[in-house]
DNA sequence: CTGAAAGCGCTTACAG
DNA sequence: CTGAAAGCGCTTACAG
């Protein structure tokens, strides 16, 4: 099937019986139009259903009206498991995208790729949104580029001091706090950390420390021989809360630094014959859609994604127009359910 | 700050001391162009980080290299809340776009917007992948508007003879049949269905005729008094079931057309003082990750999303080239879990 | 194999 | 308030 080639502004203008350039005022809102050829320009836009070209738009203005989203995992998990947390992000990135009126490419990308280089370089997009956990000592320098090259970008994560460019992220310390505080709070004083607590992982290390202060303020602390180490996965729970329990050093509640991961991890406890709650205490974080369905179900620290996708765009919609933005820290709360045994 | 202007195909040529016509056609992969000439090209292009303006080039060769995903929900969801089956597709598209080497823009969009218009006409995409259930019927006539206009798309859901268009859809006829199978082999007789089961909705429809055929062989057949409305989400799910309940009309199965509507039907069960499974099995569609966590986990089908998102980017991408593509169905498998009591 | 030139469809300073 | 014209950065037929 071959399609009628489309409406040009030269079509409409001579349908409106103005010049080209005329047309492109009435499209672009210019407020130097007379109210009368607007209107007829605007009749002629209908009949015709005619849409302004994205590329030659952007060509001349240099702007593409869109938003780059960058998802990236490493390594590399199973082809169809996206971290559901990075999903319902992408859900109301989407949204806010839509309300802010760009539009929004969606991409993901390895850790290792050379993923600076695309988006902007090429015009494709005005600005790159960053999403993804991943060693973050690994791609500080890929950050630091970016701001070199002068690209616009807002990521997802952990506040630090000295970051390299815009970052919106969730409260960690304070959520780690939480947990601690209610884990602490029913009488829990030997808490296993489940997931990488150092500063390659600032959200899990930043959760880490909250929950170890929780514990100091009742005169305890988060002990290293209940730490272990896992990425954000299903799988690497189970793995980990085998490994804690090989130790066989004494815990009676696991703070798992993701959903996912105390996901995994009840699953371990479970098959040991531990039951959840009354013998080991459970809470996640991020408040995944999942967790309610989890058996039991999982307390765990719940992020605003809807308020993170909007500010993230805003955010990157100033940069893109030359303004200032901040890096903002979200706050977090508890989600008290039956797999902590409050 | 500043960005330094991009480098443009006019610097790599006169760095390379050759037209900027060859440039570009170094970078077109022309085969015109001699070894040496290329070689030289290509070190300036490395040497100034060059990459092909996306607008110019689309804007000459008339064709976008994107591709758009239009996920459409209708009603309105709350604003986090996509549909996890809808979320896995999109994960499976947007490899499967990267494959292909094409770019992928996501939209969410109401079944009530104009939503045919935007994406093809102003070139922003070469073709429209259309995702999400909502009445067919209200929508079929947007389909052929689309195929009136020679808009090239391709769109996720039952395969019907007299289509608009290309689809790739699961074997949801096949799927309800395995369920209803499945039940019946356990003792099963007096199966609920809840989801809508008529023409508006031809994916549940079918997995509803499935599950009748079934029974149809044992001797049996669906009840109508026991098949409920409902779209697919949980709320939905749990008022389907309350409703069901109310009828006072005996059952000893549920056959929920999603996961989303099973789960949510499955606490108004246990809330109403029912076991599942020992008072009623139940069994759900999709296999969305929440399934296997689901208390008691879900007995449901799965559709494999990733040949799916492969399908239907391969067939876009196909009509984008003037080639033909066909519709296709996608095997349905059962997944059998407690839900059921098998 | 390579270069000069036209043109894709807009936006916007310039002139009136 | 409106039009004529330049130009955004490419691709590709045309000529050599």
């Amino acid at each position: 099937m071959r399609k009628k080639s489309k409406a040009t502004s030269i079509d409409i203008a001579h349908l409106a019986g103005v010049s080209q350039a005329t047309v492109s005022r009435v499209l672009r809102g210019s407020p130097l139009v007379n109210a009368q050829t607007r209107e007829r320009v605007e009749a002629a836009v209908r009949e015709l259903n005619y849409k302004v070209d994205r590329h030659a738009s952007s060509l001349r203005t240099q702007r593409a009206g869109t938003l780059a989203l960058l998802l990236f995992e490493d390594p590399t998990p199973d082809d169809s498991h996206i971290n559901p947390f990075f999903l319902s992000m992408l859900g109301s990135i989407t949204r806010a995208c839509a309300r802010h009126g760009h539009d929004l490419l969606v991409s993901f990308q390895q850790l290792s790729d050379d993923w600076h280089a695309d988006y902007e370089d090429s015009m494709k997009a005005d600005g790159l949104i960053l999403l993804g956990y991943g060693d973050y000592l690994a791609y500080r320098g890929k950050l630091e580029t970016l701001v070199e090259q002068g690209t616009r970008f807002v990521r997802w994560g952990a506040v630090l001091d000295d970051q390299p460019g815009v970052s919106i992220g969730c409260d960690n310390l304070h959520g780690g706090r939480l947990v601690g505080e209610h884990l602490a709070g029913l009488g829990h004083r030997r808490i296993a950390f489940l997931g990488d607590a150092s500063s390659h992982y600032p959200e899990f290390y930043d959760r880490y420390r909250g929950c170890d202060a929780a514990l100091q303020a009742v005169g305890g602390g988060m002990h290293p021989a209940l730490q272990v180490d896992a990425e954000s996965s299903e799988e690497a729970g189970f793995e980990a809360a085998r490994t804690l329990l090989a130790r066989k050093v004494p815990f009676d509640a696991v703070f798992a630094a993701s959903d996912l991961i105390a996901i995994g991890a009840m699953r371990a406890l479970t098959d040991h014959g531990l039951r959840v709650p009354e013998d080991v205490a459970v809470a996640g974080f991020d408040d995944i859609p999942m967790a309610r369905f989890a058996q039991p179900a999982l307390t765990t620290v719940y992020q605003d994604t809807t308020r993170a996708g909007e500010l993230l765009v805003e955010s990157l919609v100033r940069l893109v127009r030359g303004e200032a933005a901040e890096s903002t820290t979200l706050p977090a709360s508890l989600v008290v359910r039956k797999s902590s045994g409050a």
